[in-house]
DNA sequence: ATTATATACTGACTTAAGTCATTGTCATTT
DNA sequence: AAATGACAATGACTTAAGTCAGTATATAAT
């Protein structure tokens, strides 16, 4: 997930595609380039919402955090994708944490800004919708997944999205690379890592998957679906 | 949630209240009423998907079932709402199951009728994307709580939300009638009925509300605001 | 009113997964 | 190569919440 790092320039962003040249010209004049350190935060729940950002290069995490301090980790952006968008529709202060995983340029468009450009730009409208509707599935399916399946579904599932993503799930061995620890995995998926540490290993003794250091090679992808049902 | 059962007519429909006279016309000529009894199912998970519903009376849960056939609910639609409009964005098959909690009318509309209604109409964009992102609003809450709150935790949460809904926030005792069952809440806050029953007792115990019948006073606000955090 | 059927509540028990403490394994620096 | 520090794995124990079974209380039907 966070793999695909290189540096994305701002008319690659598939959100800014289709904007003519005077609305491209209004957006880079107007946004500013954001360079984060790993483990800088972005902003956290209940700061005054000033904007949207899009990733252009590493990675960012979008969490909630309980008072006791455990997280909870909602989405892991990467290149070329949005976050912060939600707030200039339902107004309010930002609704979650959002913190760098790995050093990371952000590109800061300020909310007016963005409301104005949305108003004259149907493809723009309609990408912000798409992009909406793929998370609100993506989310639906995390809950459920909270509410219905245990720890070893959760993640057998998550291994399937990787896999699928990485391209490898036609090869004899898919594989995938680990760009997590496994503690962020464990927020991720709404567990604890002792927890996915566990799962893990009843994956491997069950010869399901095999691990070469941060590399999960998938021995057996069908019972691997299975689990993730 | 369930008791503002009036049926409302389509020009009453807030989606629609910015479409011309001539888009007005295209719509009731190509959508359709449907009528559903209790428990009816409108579609399935897998399902094809042909077009997005409103709710214009009655209510509905929109849910993803387990294997083992627990049901996860992931929201209840009511007047004037939608639903069914996410793959519209993200194309396949209905992500998810419908089934009607109470005798209800939906308005059907087919998806390229739709999507044409779209292309031309920057206000019904905004409004499908203020729904979008309230409902990414509400089911991030969701999982972060199945994730980091325990069960009387959701429920209070469940119950804050109800009472603001209510209006009767500011009353001396707030108070909200309870329209769904038990198991119904339940399966909306990741739970099964007996653990809904026995933090109702918890709560009713600490003397933070009490029960007369369906309706539930508020006996400590404070107190139950800072269980639900 | 009386029975029937749903829904809700309660107690006894089990289990998945969390907590805590310890040890093991890397990778980086000196 | 030794040492440091972060991350990962494992074992022992606890706990929230699930399962199962029985009872009580509604709501509806005759």
């Amino acid at each position: 997930m966070v793999e695909q790092s290189s540096k994305i320039t701002l008319k690659e962003v598939p959100l800014f595609s289709e904007l003519s040249v005077d609305d491209f010209r209004q957006i880079t004049a107007l946004s500013n380039l954001i360079k984060v350190k790993k483990n800088d935060f972005i902003f956290h729940e209940g700061d005054e919402f000033k904007g949207l950002f899009i990733v252009l290069k590493g990675s960012v995490k979008i969490y909630k955090i309980s008072r006791e301090g455990k997280e909870y980790i909602l989405h892991f952006i990467t290149p070329p994708n949005v976050f912060g968008d939600v707030p200039l529709f339902t107004g309010g202060d930002c609704p979650a944490d959002v913190q760098a995983l790995e050093d990371s340029i952000l590109l800061f468009v300020p909310k007016n800004e963005f409301l104005n450009l949305l108003a004259n730009n149907s493809k723009l409208s309609l990408k912000i919708m798409t992009g909406f509707a793929y998370r609100l599935k993506s989310l639906s399916v995390k809950a459920a997944e909270l509410s219905l399946s245990e720890v070893i579904n959760r993640l057998a599932g998550y291994l399937i999205n990787e896999i699928e993503k990485s391209g490898t799930a036609n090869m004899l061995e898919p594989h995938i690379k680990l760009s997590i620890s496994i503690a962020t995995l464990a927020s991720y998926l709404g567990t604890i890592s002792e927890s996915i540490s566990r799962a893990m290993k009843k994956l491997r003794d069950n010869k399901i998957i095999r691990m070469h250091g941060k590399t999960i090679f998938i021995e057996d992808f069908n019972k691997l679906k299975n689990l993730a049902r």
